[in-house]
Order: C-alpha cells, then sequence, then structure tokens
DNA sequence: CTTCAATAACGAGGATACGCATAGTTTTCG
DNA sequence: CGAAAACTATGCGTATCCTCGTTATTGAAG
C-alpha cells in the first residue's frame, strides 16, 4: 500500500513516514502543498495524508484539487486543536475522515487501517480469500486457522495482492506499490518475494491461491 | 492492440515499453519526434504516447501533424509538472488524455484502457460477442460462464478481433497489430495462432465465432 | 461430376524466453 | 558482532512461441 504523506512540519512528517513504514507502508513524504499536488496526480496512491496548515498551499486547496481531478483515493487531514471550523471544511470539500494534532501514532494508524479497509472487503475488517485470513489490524496471517510469520516485506507483498483478489497484477504495478520505486530496476525481487509467500501460503496444500500469469504477473484467486 | 511511444528519454521509454508488452500490447518506441511522426503516418496505430518534450520536434508539432493529415488515433501526451500551459495547448491541438510525468504505471495503463475502450463497447468495460465474454481489466476471458485460460499472444489475438467484431481483418492487419512487424515473413503464425483460439472457443461448440473469409482473413461474429 | 490448384487447418517438434528455485551477498537492526 | 531480512545472481525446466511439413477444404475449370 503506497500513502503520501504531505506535511510541512519536518519533525511530525519523518515521524510519520517512519511509523508507518514500519507497518509495511510504501510512504512518500512531501513538505510543500503544491508540490504535494503535483505528485498526488503523478501517482496511484492508495491513500493521502494532508496536514491542513501548509505554506505555499493550503491544505484545503491541495483537497480541492485531488477531488476536482476525480481521484477517489481516501484522504486523511490532520489539523491542530483550534481550527474546528477547518475540519468541517475539508470533510465538507472531500476529506474522509480527520485527526487533531497532536494524535497518539496508533490512533493514526487505525484511522488509516479503516480508511483502506474501505475499497475492500467491506466493513468486516480482514481479508479473506478461502481459508486464508489477513487481519490488518494485528497483521495476522492464518490459512485454515493455523498461524502464518511473515517478514515484513512478505506481508506488505500478500496484503497488496489480498486486496486486488482476482486481478492480474503486473511487475511494474507490484513494484510501484509493495516497493517504492517508480522505475523498473531490471532485478527478480518480486518473483523471489512471490516464492517465499508460496512457500509459507501454498506448499503442501492441494488448493493453490497464487498463481501465475505467465507473460503477464500474477494473481490473488480461490478458483 | 498496437500502440507507438515517442518518448526521448530512454529509460522512461523502456520502461514504459516493457510495462504495455507485460500487458500483451504490441509496442514500438521512438526516440526523436520527426522519426515518430513518419512513423505515424506510415503505421496504423491503435494509440500514440507522446513526450511533448522532444529533441528534433516538439511533441506538439507531432500532434498537430497526426491530426492534419486527419488521422483518428487516440493520443495520450506526457507533460512535465511545469508544463500547464503546454498541456492545455496539447488538449486544444487534439491530444485525448494528458498524463504529468512521474506518473504511475497502472494509472497510465487505466488511461490507455480507457482510451481503447471508446471505440468498443463504449462504457461497461468488457467486450462481449454472444456468450463469449473479455474483461480487459483482469485478462479474463468466459465462454458461456466457463473460464478459458489464455496464453499472452492467444489473448492480444483475441482481444484484436473482439475490438473489431464483424469486420473481415486480413493477415497483415493481424500481423500489424498482433505481432510487432510490419511486413509479413511468409509465415503461418496466424494461421496456426487461429486454430489455438478455434480450440478453446468454438472446439465442441454449435454456435461457431471465429469464422474464415477464403482469400481474405478472419472474423469474429456471432452469426 | 470430377479434377486440380490454391488456400487453410492441423500436428509435431525445436528454439527460446520466462519464471522458479537455490545459493550467495549485502543491508539492517538489536 | 551476529542473526534475520532484503536483495542479487545464476542455472535449470518448461510453457509458449514459432517453423515446417502434411493433410484437409474450398472453389473454379474442364
Amino acid at each position: 500500500m503506497r500513502i503520501l504523506v504531505i506535511e510541512d512540519e519536518t519533525k511530525v512528517g519523518c515521524f510519520i513516514k517512519r511509523a508507518l513504514e514500519e507497518e509495511s507502508y510504501a510512504v512518500d513524504l512531501c513538505e510543500d502543498g503544491a508540490k504535494g499536488l503535483q505528485m498526488a496526480f503523478a501517482t496511484n496512491y492508495d491513500l493521502l495524508i494532508v496536514d491542513l496548515m501548509l505554506p505555499s498551499l493550503p491544505g484545503l486547496d491541495v483537497l480541492k484539487g485531488v477531488r476536482q481531478a476525480k481521484i477517489q483515493t481516501p484522504i486523511l487531514i490532520l489539523t491542530a486543536q483550534s481550527q474546528v471550523d477547518q475540519r468541517v471544511k475539508g470533510l465538507d470539500a472531500g476529506a474522509d475522515d480527520y485527526l487533531t494534532k497532536p494524535f497518539a501514532i496508533d490512533e493514526l494508524l487505525a484511522r488509516i487501517r479503516a480508511l483502506l479497509r474501505r475499497g475492500a472487503t467491506e466493513g468486516s475488517g480482514v481479508l479473506q480469500i478461502d481459508d486464508l485470513v489477513l487481519n490488518p489490524a494485528t497483521r495476522e496471517v492464518t490459512r485454515d486457522g493455523q498461524r502464518i510469520d511473515l517478514t515484513s516485506k512478505e506481508y506488505a507483498l500478500l496484503e497488496y495482492l489480498m486486496r486486488h483478489t482476482g486481478r492480474v497484477l503486473t511487475r511494474p504495478m507490484i513494484s510501484e506499490h509493495v516497493w517504492n520505486q517508480d522505475f523498473d530496476t531490471f532485478t527478480n525481487v518480486i518473483d523471489v518475494y512471490v516464492n517465499y509467500l508460496r512457500n509459507k501460503i501454498d506448499r503442501g496444500r492441494s488448493k493453490k491461491l497464487i498463481h501465475t500469469i505467465r507473460g503477464s504477473g500474477y494473481m490473488l484467486k480461490a478458483d
């Protein structure tokens, strides 16, 4: 999952970035509103986090700009305690949720999970394909009730696959959302990690969930 | 589907080419505006992707040249972040859509699908003839609800046929759009692949969809 | 109706590129 | 510093692609 953070306070921004990366999200940080808006156009993010107090361009305008461009990406806004009216305007302008500064990092992570969840299984909170269950809140993965331990990258890859079940995902797409690179470096990292996942998830099972689409990419599917 | 990419930055160009080829498009890459214009005249492309910043000939002139020649091929332009006015001029000059660099590859792919879709079933997103359904987003093909597995080339061929249902498609036409060769080397690859498709799609069915037009080529049709 | 040439369909097999597996190397982090 | 994770490098097996040669079909001419 790839997230853009637009936050001018360097300290806060870096803190958020680090926290999110520890949760296996791919994170881009931007300290300038105008530039952030461009980045939002340029890249297909899964979530935007926008501080409403920004220097060059007010956060509210970033919001409007994104929504005018018909980009449906969920947006979480950050406001100061005092800016109650700002918050309301933000939600009116198309934000999906808000958080007042200062906030607890756990609170932020919980809201993010909630927002990302919307596009997926809708409601339940866990992602599920056949007997494979992934719980983003606890980062716990089970198959047939049995616990499966994954490394950070393995988890990030699986989550991306599960959020796009039944669709063919090309290597460039995976590279963008799970790794943080826009341009291909001609490596086989993705192949290797798909292999790791297979060993932990499909190895020894009759029903395979990870399928390769030769010449195209990979797909997660029950049938 | 055959796509011409006019992009002077070798790295970006190669990346786009690879990504498109993974989606089973036939791709020509050209790093020079003047030459690209010639290629656009010479070959009947399904889509043009043009970078507006080119060395020899400005991308805008390529655009104008193509449109002056009454070529209706959809055009997608690439612009840098700063060139907002360029983008507007581009759209005025006949471009159908734009993308600012850097961009997300799946954003590009989505736009391409949208542009190619226009000429077809218009809107729904899936191509359908009788009980044969092809979904370009998932690259999934079904007949009578039953899943059909196709290789990359088989899929590319079928998509081309389905986008031109009811029209006679000559071998040179097929060769140009599905394979990457302008001039046939007197092989029978096409015949062979039509045969493969028949085995998977028409074999054992009373209603045949793939028809041979002796002396001309092939046609996909329900009747 | 038969014959014949042109065209298309089909089957078999070889070359190649793709993806998998495994082992080795670098990096991160406690 | 050591262990785990992230990444790179490489060889191998095979699905896919394509060629080639043979068989079947078609349509026109006799």
